[in-house]
DNA sequence: CCACTTTATCCGATATACGGATACGCTGAT
DNA sequence: ATCAGCGTATCCGTATATCGGATAAAGTGG
């Protein structure tokens, strides 16, 4: 099944044209996720060390990666960020959705995000905190894969089953014990999702925290993104709070979808 | 002592290396600038047609950035963001000022935000929104120069005199009637703002806001970011509540200097 | 329908980036 | 103190990937 030819994953290995460039970039999501010494991301890309070395200077000197002078380490510079949220200006989703996730913020004790996918990660775009709750490593910068958390597995619960094979057949990594890797275990569980058009997880991301997300529709019926409240494990033994929290989520859902175009009914094409 | 040998504005051309990389970042930051079609990139940054044409396809193709179809405008894309996220992950002024930033919120009616300088530019790290608020643009995507609102001009106010003849002497653009461009009146403000510890401006980012600032100092004396907080025009007129908040502000940048190792007293060399 | 702008592709010359090899600097162990 | 080992920096000839002018196609507007 799963060859071992050069199977990138994110479909990036077409033409060899612009190699420097491309490499640049794949450099700078290396660092991106695992940031460290210059000998790693070598060793991570393989690619020759004098030509690592070369792109990281160019990099470095334009401010586009840091390095800690001491251990040499690098690291996403300030000018990736500068770049990166202009990734929000203008964003749709994130414009019609904005004000439904500040409301239900107001609403609850709950940390509400909006997420989309990228690759195989789901990214967040959005992240309203209620300050106090003990909520830490949710804010920006924290990505998970799609089969950890509900947020990404609501996304990918609407995707193509090809979609989802494809997603299954990669590393399916633990984050905490109770994640679930078994691509047995998430089929069903994807399934289960889909037919009752919101997800739930607790502690597969984090220990102490669960979280309740939904899907955000456009015109065509497609998902575009997710919307995840978060919270402490504990309110999910509550049963009435939870019942609340979700009867918010799927409103909110909804609101964001309808001001994208989206109507209810069947898809377009049915 | 300032030679002008190759004094680029943001010391970007130096050596000759790496030129695909360095043109495919550029590229990159001007579409985050002025989002647009091709042929405006190619003019904006001089660069010929084909090559250009060249890089964007590269670029596109790794979804680094993203072309709508219909108008052929480019504009950045998810996988950036993603990058551009991973800088505020493990970020030490961030981190540090957090929790002080969200208590903040929690005190007042006001927009809390953590800004650092980029080249000409005053960058928002973090944005702590009140729900309700009027405030519309001001969230991530949104960077202004640093001599507009009273965020740029703190952290302009405690650079160096070389470094704030050199943003002076570049373009001042105005965003509202009410921005102040002209270096002699900013030089004059910007001494004020020195020599009182915070900065306050009114109406010149946008019409209906104003803002108060504040530096946030390391262990070595060195203004590494600035505390802002953003709200209403109505309010500036009330001087008892703008009291309160430039007291909160100011403990809050304090509180979050002292996380740094900031201690009070002289700058260490002195 | 035609003039014009914007986008896409070709192709040969040449400069440019590649990567093996080598040299430097640091850390920790013998 | 010496040496081994790792990580980092730089050199340089070669081959290759990139540049950009020109050309073609597609889209836009009068």
């Amino acid at each position: 099944m799963a060859q071992k030819k050069k199977n990138g994953g994110t479909a990036q290995d077409k033409a060899p044209a612009l190699k420097g460039v491309r490499r640049s970039l794949q450099v700078l999501e290396y660092i991106a996720l695992n940031p460290g010494r210059a000998t790693d991301v070598a060793a991570g890309l393989k690619v020759s060390w004098a030509t690592l070395h070369r792109t990281l200077s160019e990099l470095e000197q334009g401010g586009f990666i840091a390095r800690d002078g001491d251990s040499n380490h690098y690291s996403i510079g300030p000018r990736m960020w500068f770049i990166g949220t202009a990734y929000l200006a203008g964003h749709k989703v994130l414009e019609a959705a904005r004000p439904y996730l500040d409301a239900a913020a107001e609403a609850g004790d709950y940390t509400v995000q909006l997420v989309e996918r990228s690759g195989r990660l789901a990214v967040t775009l959005y992240s309203y905190q209620t300050a106090g709750e003990v909520i830490t490593k949710s804010t920006y910068g924290y990505h998970f894969p799609l089969h950890c958390g509900s947020k990404g597995q609501v996304l990918l619960a609407y995707s193509t089953p090809q979609e989802i094979e494809k997603f299954l057949s990669g590393p399916l990594e633990s984050l905490t014990p109770e994640t679930v890797t078994q691509p047995k275990a998430l089929r069903k569980c994807l399934k289960e999702i889909k037919s009752q058009g919101y997800a739930q997880t607790v502690g597969d991301v984090q220990h102490f925290t669960g979280s309740l997300s939904a899907p955000v529709f456009d015109r065509t019926h497609q998902v575009i993104g997710a919307i995840c409240f978060i919270t402490a494990r504990s309110a999910f033994r509550d049963a009435a709070l939870l019942e609340a929290m979700l009867e918010t989520l799927l409103r909110t859902a909804q609101s964001a979808s309808l001001a994208l175009g989206w109507r209810p009914g069947a898809a377009p094409q049915g």
